[in-house]
DNA sequence: AATGAATGAGTCTTCATTCAT
DNA sequence: GATGAATGAAGACTCATTCAT
């Protein structure tokens, strides 16, 4: 007696999940040189299995890209509606963006595929530059506003916003080139918050 | 008539300098997933004329490398013997190491490529891990030298030092992942000092 | 309470025709290109099930070619043993040639696949060669018996016989390369009795 | 020292010549199904060259069809040119067919290969299926024409439409079928003529 | 010394086939 | 008896590497 159709969807359902399960950290930390063989392998599953559930290793590297830059986007503009004094605002922004690095490193590590990928659709590109640069702005704006109000060290906003992004995205490498520092000792986001606040704050804030 | 043995040698080093130049180039964009066509049709010769000059992509890729790491180590030794103040030493190697990723971002980004792959050869990433934690060692004593003497802010080194080796990281990318950014907004030194000084040194110290 | 031999014997045997039927139209149409999915969705059954009748898609496609070349056969036995002159045995035979083509297209185009594909096996391949030899040769006779009667038009009999094969082939495949004028404008026997009758038969001989 | 440049190019247009050649072959033969592992073996090269010359295996695929539907469309044209009685250009029409059909046979097969096979890409289906509507057109208009002065047999000029075509894509796939038959019995184009005129041309005509 | 034609191993993808339910 | 999830061998395609000129 075959299986009734709720428990094929099941079956269909875990099995997909396990597979972009493996494709999240195969693909985070080997990019696009991911090969089917390390996704099918990390998944505990044959070679030819991820084709009944993607259509092909792109497709599957696009979902996960989608879901990073869902991700990304849906935190940009939380962080767009917030309100506060520039100083609250940073330490929240940065707070958050941090603190996702170390939660969810892969989102992290995507995203940095993405933009250091020449190979990368064009689309999915532009759309990851979009809102980085929306970020950049954001920072920028804050960083801006904060130093009238003497909030915010003194020095030049659009480099300081570079240092923020830089750093970002080297703690969204960390996970892979160098696990063992990124799991004992992560930054805190208040370390980062050091590059444009002249005293630490108060996490409470 | 031959040409001389010394004339032969010179077109063998002038044709080598291009090779490797235009290998630089594009390695440090595309790390590994380089082709030998990008790096011939970069240099502007024959895609077998690499094979004169190096015996394979990897080895081709691995002087690069190995070069990269030899101009990490020679400043890391150089950094070692500077003496100072831990906020005077801080000051010159964050310096240092900013301004390199300005000044030759290829060799960063190539440092950068072989913490990220993991398809780079064990002995040559075991190296970069070393010298890795060599700088950040000495970004640790630095830190905790200087905290002890309240030049540092406060804050967990371990932490600190992540903070740094990420910014830098990040820093290595950047000329690759956003061009522009790279070029108009690269960070001064001092901002990135801001992570960890309390105040913006000036930068005749 | 389990199914009685019988029923479950009735069972398999409907399924078993289901299949066998489908399989008539799709390999009819792509020959050996038809992927064992594009049966199972002719049939309506599950793309396993062809399974537990047929031990392989070839074991399948090879008793459809059986039975085609079956038929061969057994309307060639026939053809040989009808009576009656040279005119009147081809007017017979082509007719009869003729409209199985228009009857029962997936008969004939069968043939047609296991004489184009050299993927064939050999066995089966020979058989037909066999066959068609034979009706080649029938018709060789009945056309030099005819000519040496007058009733068969001149023209080297063999390739008299080419163009009757020919032409019959044709036909064999014209329901997959054209069915519009499959359907509309199938001709009717006396016009292919043109290649070899000077006159019009009157198709009540 | 390098080839010259014309060195090169007469490699090159050998060796793309080659394959071709090779090409014909073995797609009039087996079609969509013919793998690029044919096509080396059957050139003498190896797997990949064909490679440097076509960007896919459907493109190489594709250039034949086109070349025999150019053919096609080209002899098309002149025959719709061409003046005459109907008899007279029935005559040289169906001539030039058959003849074109035993001097060039991969051009013909790869043109019923094209009609036949559901997998080729919609245009150059599209394509061949107007070729072949317009010789059918015309082969209509000279049979009804032809009938009306009587010098063509009665019949239903669809009908015997079908019939030469059928003829003509019996004959196009007899060298694959049939070799022994194609080489040894070809049709007179005067044998085929029988499908439409009462007596033989004389081939002075 | 330099070129670029040629090779073939490695990866992506399809599909015949198996098998747990 | 039937289903469809899973497997893996085969074919398309890329690219590192070789080598005749």
């Amino acid at each position: 007696m075959p299986r009734t159709a709720a428990a094929n969807q099941q079956i269909r359902d875990a099995q997909r999940a396990r597979i972009v399960e493996a494709a999240w950290t195969v693909f985070a930390q080997k990019g696009r040189a991911t090969t089917m063989a390390d996704v099918a392998a990390a998944a505990g599953v044959s070679y030819g299995l991820a084709y009944r559930y993607f259509a092909s290793k792109e497709a599957l590297y696009q979902a996960l890209i989608e879901e990073s830059l869902q991700a990304s986007a849906t935190y940009l503009e939380r962080c767009l509606q917030r309100s506060g004094t520039p100083r609250e605002r940073l330490i929240a922004l940065i707070s958050g963006l941090v603190n996702t690095r170390r939660a969810r490193p892969e989102l992290s590590q995507l995203f940095a595929h993405v933009l250091g990928d020449p190979a990368t659709p064009a689309d999915l590109q532009e759309r990851a530059v979009q809102i980085g640069r929306a970020f950049a702005d954001l920072f920028r704006q804050l960083i801006v506003e904060g130093q009238a109000l003497g909030e915010v060290r003194d020095g030049d906003p659009d480099q300081l916003v570079t240092a923020i992004l830089a750093t970002l995205d080297g703690l969204s490498r960390l996970a892979a080139s160098d696990p063992d520092r990124f799991h004992q000792h992560f930054p805190d986001a208040r370390i980062v918050l050091g590059l444009v606040l002249p005293s630490a704050p108060n996490m409470e804030e």
